[in-house]
DNA sequence: GAACGGCACAGTGTCTCTAT
DNA sequence: ATAGAGACACTGTGCCGTTC
């Protein structure tokens, strides 16, 4: 048994004319360099494996992935097709029986994401996998739904950093590091199930409510009685965005109605305030 | 029977983190 | 920049029991 530790990078869709980012629904994440460490059983690295893939959805590099991963549309555009190097990256995995080991779960899903896309066989790829972020997370006492990143739990175990991160060889490498420091019995195994993502569950753009400023402004205009000053808008929206968050309701109002009573025992407490502005 | 409250659960929105 | 996951807070809804 071996574990097969695999990592891609991604390139998205940029409209250079409008300077917009934008994305195929079938195929958001499109793999364009996938690296991969083979492990015998005692963590021992006894392959690699490394190609870039000609973009085919996306024809220019993205800026944001070119800055990042430091890929340009040279590197890839004589690299061989998707369906070319899933060939042989099936062919370097070589046993259904490995254990396919990933940083997060988010890589294996555009895995088979770019597959589908491609409309290519799955047979041959091992169902097993790890997910060793997640285990990295609980090896770190990490908080409950933050998970650690890789560099810095490469940072947390000491480890030398000699290569640079944004590279899916190198990220491969490193998380076969991890994995083989934080390893052990409690680490096993799950059965990956490709569920593709349900559109509708998926915050759309324009089923986002947008606040009505100018009939709000209009109504206090009228209430009032004269016209809003630069401050009073200002009061206004930010009682507005408060008042919907019910930070300052207290038990006396809340014990009027016993929806209301029952829905603050069943919730925690927040600490502080209750309204953020957004990023 | 109608109205109401208690309760449980599903759905939704927000925040924060990660990934490229 | 966008996409996605997980946690959490809140809302809506349906079922059931109680009261009038």
């Amino acid at each position: 048994m071996e574990y097969i530790v695999f990592d891609f990078e991604f390139n998205q869709g940029f409209d250079k004319e409008n300077n917009k980012t934008f994305s195929d629904e079938k195929c958001p994440f499109e793999i364009i360099q996938i690296g991969a460490i083979k492990l015998d059983s005692n963590f021992n690295i006894i392959d690699r494996f490394n190609s870039f893939v000609k973009p085919n959805i996306y024809k220019d590099i993205h800026p944001f992935v070119g800055k990042m991963t430091h890929i340009t549309i040279d590197k890839v555009i004589d690299a061989p097709s998707f369906s070319s190097v899933y060939k042989d990256f099936k062919k370097f995995i070589s046993n259904k029986s490995n254990i396919m080991c990933v940083w997060g779960s988010g890589d294996l899903k555009e895995l088979y994401r770019n597959i589908n896309y491609y409309s290519l066989p799955t047979k041959g790829l091992p169902k097993l996998y790890i997910n060793v972020q997640q285990y990295a997370s609980v090896y770190f006492n990490n908080p409950t739904g933050q998970s650690i990143g890789l560099q810095n739990a490469v940072q947390m175990l000491q480890l030398e950093q000699d290569k640079a991160y944004h590279d899916a060889l190198n990220d491969a490498y490193y998380t076969s590091l991890v994995l083989k420091n934080i390893y052990n019995e409690n680490v096993v195994p799950d059965t990956y199930i490709y569920t593709p993502v349900k559109p509708n569950r998926t915050r759309s753009k324009t089923s986002k409510k947008k606040v009505d400023y100018a009939s709000l402004f209009e109504e206090f205009k009228k209430i009032l009685d004269r016209d809003l000053t630069s401050d009073d808008r200002k009061i206004i929206d930010l009682a507005y965005k408060m008042g919907k968050t019910n930070q300052f309701l207290i038990d006396d109002i809340i014990e009027t109605t016993n929806k209301s009573k029952k829905k603050c025992s069943k919730s925690k407490p927040r600490n502080g305030l209750k309204y953020k502005k957004r990023r």
